[in-house]
DNA sequence: AAAGGGCTCAACCGCTCGCTT
DNA sequence: TAAGCGAGCGGTTGAGCCCTT
């Protein structure tokens, strides 16, 4: 058996208010207040509304101090940065932001600020690109310098690898990982540079580099993925792993423009067994 | 001037949560 | 403890407006 309505659906006026409603909605709760009962309040003033109607009147119209349209910058700016972390918490953005109702900045948001966020992530994602490309040209030059020839092949820098920067509170928060798109079924190793201190090491037994080559050998399993992702974006909430909800799919969507490589390459990884790469010392190749 | 495609935003729907009995 | 109920929330819809052709 279904749940019983809130209201007699047949005697309920639908659509758009009319002034009178509204001027009735007002005036009653203006003097008495809601009384704690919205199921109860239509029928008290004579309106042909449902409850539930009448407290989103109120709330999203007829409250005083509402405001409506032209958000300025500063409030683009604080509905990002909070759905960049809590995501679509539209009653909590709307509680930072002072006259303005979650309905309104829930449609604020999908008409118009996703849009203007995702094209100027778009662009800095263009110029980051064009900036770590001299960055990876750098690496290939000082890998073929000083690495030995007996060492390990490292790092296949090909042009399908991407760098991400790592977060604060990595162990070389200035320094960026450097990672191999694809395949992902098959984890790539990836590279980790810091400046902050002249070490490599890697998951699994640590790795001697040669004195004086800044960074650390890593295979990127998801977290040293995700590791900087999670800087980049300023999130330590991120649920790396789960993607059934709606919430991460649009996630998805807004991180797949900054990282579409990783993003797609991630989905994929989900609906693999993941796979360690190990050295055979003896060949001188890595294995699957 | 008219058609139609896109956009906006008020309102609805259905679900979850938490309180009460 | 479980069921019932209302409040609150986020997703979706659709009427009306605006802009382009």
């Amino acid at each position: 058996m279904g749940r019983a309505p809130c209201c007699d659906k047949a005697n309920v006026k639908k659509g758009p208010w009319s002034p009178e409603e509204d001027a009735k909605l007002k005036a009653y709760i203006e003097e008495n207040g809601t009384g704690g009962n919205w199921i109860a309040l239509p029928q008290k003033i004579g309106l042909k509304r449902c409850g539930k109607s009448c407290r989103l009147r109120w709330l999203n119209y007829l409250r005083p101090n509402i405001k409506h349209g032209g958000f300025s910058e500063e409030e683009d700016d604080i509905i990002c940065s909070l759905y960049i972390n809590i995501g679509s918490r539209w009653s909590i953005i709307a509680a930072q932001l002072p006259g303005r109702t979650d309905n309104d900045i829930k449609n604020y948001w999908n008409t118009s600020l996703k849009k203007k966020l995702l094209s100027k992530q778009q662009k800095e994602e263009q110029a980051r690109r064009a900036s770590w490309f001299s960055v990876k040209q750098e690496m290939k030059r000082e890998t073929e310098e000083y690495w030995p020839q007996q060492q390990p092949p490292l790092m296949p820098l090909t042009s399908t690898s991407t760098a991400i920067p790592h977060s604060m509170n990595s162990p070389h928060p200035y320094g960026f990982s450097y990672v191999e798109a694809h395949p992902f079924s098959v984890l790539s190793p990836a590279f980790s540079i810091s400046p902050i201190n002249n070490t490599y090491s890697q998951v699994g037994a640590p790795f001697q580099g040669l004195a004086g080559f800044p960074g650390e050998l890593i295979y990127s399993n998801n977290q040293q993925i995700f590791d900087g992702m999670e800087g980049f974006y300023g999130t330590d909430n991120m649920v790396v792993g789960s993607s059934s909800s709606a919430e991460s799919s649009s996630w998805g969507d807004i991180y797949s423009l900054g990282f579409p490589q990783i993003v797609s390459g991630f989905e994929a990884c989900q609906q693999s067994t993941p796979q360690v790469s190990t050295y055979d010392e003896q060949h001188c190749t890595w294995a699957a």
